[in-house]
DNA sequence: TTCTAAATGCGAATGAGTTGCATTTGCATT
DNA sequence: AATGCAAATGCAACTCATTCGCATTTAGAA
């Protein structure tokens, strides 16, 4: 639903109220639809520099990344390990990692461990709407 | 074993080789003793300023906090919510917290929701060694 | 008591993120 | 197509947490 939402967007049919597509956040969205992982607003803005002529203003990807995060296109997440904060296309899927303590390479994990869980049972009466999992350790290139 | 190693560490019986023992030191993990609350280095050095004397400078509670990380006597953690770095007093037992998002208490959970779960199967050639663990939503006082 | 590596204080520097304000630009409406 | 204006951008200055370099102090081993 979102992500029809998002195509619409980007094909320019609907958009929501007040929202304008500029050029630049055609970019941002462009640079998150290609990555295949999460980017810091300064990732984002280092690949902007990079493909675009014209430079951007830092401030400008800041606010891109808070409103797409408004209208619920991207997610923002903190790493629990260093506390980077990223953002990723919302893409549906419900996605958790597993963390290389040697490489940090970031490993997404097939399925939520919690999908056949029940959480509320445990926390007696606290509403969970959301939880966040990352799992440290190893990946085969590091055991050594 | 860590937590032996703590007390020890703090009846000044036995510390690790080029480890000092402060009067700075004692403070910081005094203040982490009676927290019963995971601590920012701010917080912590706040608390210092009122207790002590004399002030401390601010980089030398981030390096013992450093310090102590390394020597596993605390945990360092970032909140999902909002980002911040909070440092918490080793005691041994495996914790996760369910995080209001209203007010931002913290919850902690009674039981790892992992203990019967065995994660190394849907991680392939990963080898585990931890997770965290935060869950998020309302608690009973701000469902409102 | 002496000696030295480790720890501290201080202040400057860094880096992520925010904000105020003047300017520009989608885009809805003529 | 031209107009009008709220929304979006650029820019620079600012905040806030954290780090770093370096001179000075100090814990604790010898």
């Amino acid at each position: 639903m979102e992500q029809k939402r998002m195509q619409e967007a980007k094909m320019n049919k609907t958009y929501p109220a007040g929202m304008k597509w500029t050029k630049q956040r055609k970019a941002v969205y462009d640079i998150l639809e290609q990555a295949n992982e999460p980017l810091s607003a300064v990732q984002i803005y280092n690949r902007l520099e990079k493909s675009e002529q014209e430079a951007f203003a830092v401030s400008t990807v800041y606010r891109i990344l808070t409103a797409f995060e408004e209208q619920h296109f991207v997610t923002k997440t903190t790493w629990i390990g260093d506390g980077t904060v990223v953002y990723e296309l919302n893409r549906g899927e419900h996605t958790h990692y597993a963390v290389c303590l040697e490489c940090h390479k970031r490993i997404p994990l097939e399925h939520c461990p919690f999908a056949h869980l029940h959480l509320e049972q445990e926390t007696g009466d606290f509403t969970i709407t959301g939880h966040k999992l990352e799992l440290y350790g190893y990946c085969k290139d590091c055991k050594a």
